[in-house]
DNA sequence: GTTGAAAAGCGACCACC
DNA sequence: GGTGGTCGCTTTTCAAC
């Protein structure tokens, strides 16, 4: 584990900070008194810590993750949307009707080749031709969509991910 | 919100245990009791949906979601991977590789135009360069890819929003 | 910033409806 | 499947280092 910081913001952040980071994204469920003593701390300093970084604002929130399968909702898919006309308040209107349509997990507004990336899950092919023309293609701001199947999605290292 | 259970998955997900997830999903951090207050539940009711939800997967993990900027890593992008080659092998081993990236947030394994689409927060482009060139291009199996920068990603309303 | 010890709150379990 | 009460543990708080 790197102990020294380098810059600016992560400064305030020390070794025992990261490691209740690292934790904690693995496992928020984790009890303050099982988490003080993994990181061998008195438990009122661990609940402190933890504590500060919620303040802070680097612990943004805490939220379960649930099985879309289990939910009926075996299919996920990736819609990548192209605009044809790109003025600002069109822009921002569809990415909030966008986040707001059922079924969308998030929506990813990007510069390149696409405008927006919208993952979605859903509970078969008819149910994602759905989103696609009754939710996206129906704005008249968008040019073309191209859908991608998603086969797997993996959580990767993560920010805390020690550099390798 | 309906009632009534449509498909064979969700039958055995009733509108109570629907609400606690939609509540949990929002904010995982509340406690038994006011989980119960708010859907006029008795708290060993409301903790026994609750633990027969995780039992049975339903509830996959709970997690704190961390702001990458207070963390260092202001910048977000999808790297879009398109292979040369497709072996099970090269194809799972390279999965394996990516996910293992530090700074990377998460890996689909898709269909259609790209194989894999990357997402990364990184400190600035340069950082960016250094994940594409020395942890994605290096493959051998990899014929191109292509960046794109997130200018924001939000939240979408999710598998469990009422059908509109 | 850290600690240990008391007080307040919470969740786990039980018999019962 | 839902209810209310008791017990044991966890979290919070606070004075002190």
């Amino acid at each position: 584990m790197r102990i020294e910081q380098t810059d600016e913001t992560a400064r305030q952040l020390d070794a025992v900070d990261l490691a209740i980071l690292r934790a904690l994204t693995r496992n928020a469920e984790m009890s303050n008194k099982a988490l003080a003593q993994q990181l061998r701390l008195a438990e009122s300093t661990c609940a402190h810590r933890v504590r500060s970084l919620r303040a802070r604002g680097i612990i943004r929130d805490t939220r379960v993750r649930v099985d879309g399968a289990a939910l009926g909702l075996p299919l996920q898919g990736i819609i990548r949307v192209r605009l044809g006309s790109h003025t600002p308040e069109g822009v921002h209107a569809l990415f909030d009707a966008l986040a707001a349509t059922p079924k969308v997990l998030q929506v990813f507004h990007v510069a390149g080749v696409d405008d927006f990336l919208v993952h979605v899950a859903v509970e078969d092919a008819e149910a994602l031709r759905d989103i696609v023309l009754r939710h996206i293609t129906v704005h008249p701001i968008v040019r073309a969509t191209e859908t991608q199947l998603v086969f797997e999605l993996r959580d990767g290292a993560g920010m805390l991910a020690e550099q390798d």
